[in-house]
DNA sequence: CGACTGCTTGATGTTGCTCAACGTGCGTGG
DNA sequence: CCACGCACGTTGAGCAACATCAAGCAGTCG
């Protein structure tokens, strides 16, 4: 794995159960177990993270940077969601095949900390609670899922990147301007279209004054708009 | 509710019992808590089972018959999963908003039993290996939404028409001869295209021998090209 | 029998993909 | 330092895939 010589100490777990909702319920025992080989990693922009089809060893906390989760296939990437800090990456197999059923990527400088899965599983095991955290977080992954498959499939090129540019600003960077920190190739992919329709596309919602964008730095004019836009497809 | 007067009493919690691995692991006192007000509904096809943004009171157990899931949205279907005896259906957003986030509707005639959200939660945070074969369910349920917007986004119609037959085949009818229950519209909000483009690309096959169709009898007559062209997209 | 519903087929329109060309910024090596 | 290659971004034109529209056909129900 690229970056597993990176190893260092992270003697602030505690951060991480702070701002981690399904940690903080663990009492110091149980944390204490989880933790024990618990190791960070730190990843350049670009960098793979895991790969899909490889086998699952570890959860991986993600403590800064963001990542992409994107499946592959025939030549396209199509991007599943992007990932901020104190997210868990990486469980949809956890318990069916242990395999990755997505890629990871570092989009941005990244660092992680590894979480061995079967110290994960055992915890699950004992503690109910904790395992009804996990659901909590896995319903949410799901639902997000079927939302995207939803937008996906029904919404045409300007509903999708529309809804790509609200993602952005709401969920990611909780501003109505901002740093896309994705290629147009990348932001192509999480719409699942290619990197000319989304230049057009935006090219249109720049000229029709819903948003400005010079460079990568991208400013949301008109909110409303965009959302009608996203929501009639 | 449709059909909520045909109540009926169900006295084989047995039976389910058996057959979905979750309930099985129950010890009698559990299980009865979780089945003390369990009640029996029967549908007929096309009536709705539940409809999406409505709220979320009961996880239902299908007993007999099959049932269409899915996503509506600006006079579209899209159809997420086809569900058959013994899955438990509706559940993606117990954890979240205690809302339904999709649609249920019966395909055949339909047989359905009523759990309390409430007793079955109780049951989750008091028993932690029923709480992990939940876990398994959703996540084996949120590794088939991923796989279906991988396919449905990344092939052409030959590709996802072919998934479609292969996913009835063998995951639904267990054969490779099959009264597709469905009606072409359906069919076509499966695959997420226009019930003309599933009719022509099923000729299609019907000319290049890969299936034979008779109303809506079908027969897959050349298995591993139909695969390949799934796999090709 | 007539109205209706679901299936099928062909003709036409549109969307979004492909491909090609060109500009720009960046890193590399001479 | 410049020359060069390379990746990314942008624009335009043409085309393939798919949706839409319209019409015909078969089965069914009142």
């Amino acid at each position: 794995m690229v970056g597993i010589f990176n190893k260092k100490d992270c003697n602030n777990c505690d951060e991480c159960n702070i701002k981690s909702p399904i940690f903080s319920i663990l009492n110091s025992k149980d944390s204490e177990f989880l933790n024990f080989d618990r190791y960070s990693v730190s990843y350049k922009p670009g960098e793979l993270i895991y790969k899909q089809g490889s086998s699952y060893t570890h959860l991986i906390n993600l403590t800064s940077g963001l990542v992409k989760l994107y499946l592959e296939g025939n030549q396209k990437e199509l991007i599943t969601r992007i990932c901020k800090p104190f997210e868990i990456i990486g469980g949809s197999g956890v318990y069916i095949d242990n395999k990755h059923h997505n890629s990871a990527a570092a989009i941005t400088e990244v660092n992680a900390c590894f979480v061995d899965v079967k110290r994960f599983k055992e915890i699950i095991r004992k503690n109910a609670l904790f395992a009804e955290e996990y659901i909590k977080i896995i319903s949410e992954r799901r639902l997000y899922s079927f939302e995207r498959l939803g937008s996906v499939m029904q919404k045409q090129m300007p509903g999708i990147v529309a809804e790509a540019i609200i993602y952005l600003s709401e969920k990611i960077f909780d501003s109505a301007r901002f740093d896309i920190q994705l290629s147009r190739q990348e932001l192509a992919n999480y719409c699942g279209i290619t990197k000319e329709g989304l230049i057009r596309t935006m090219k249109e919602f720049k000229d029709e004054k819903l948003i400005t964008l010079e460079g990568n730095i991208l400013e949301i004019l008109d909110g409303k708009t965009l959302h009608k836009i996203s929501a009639l497809g």
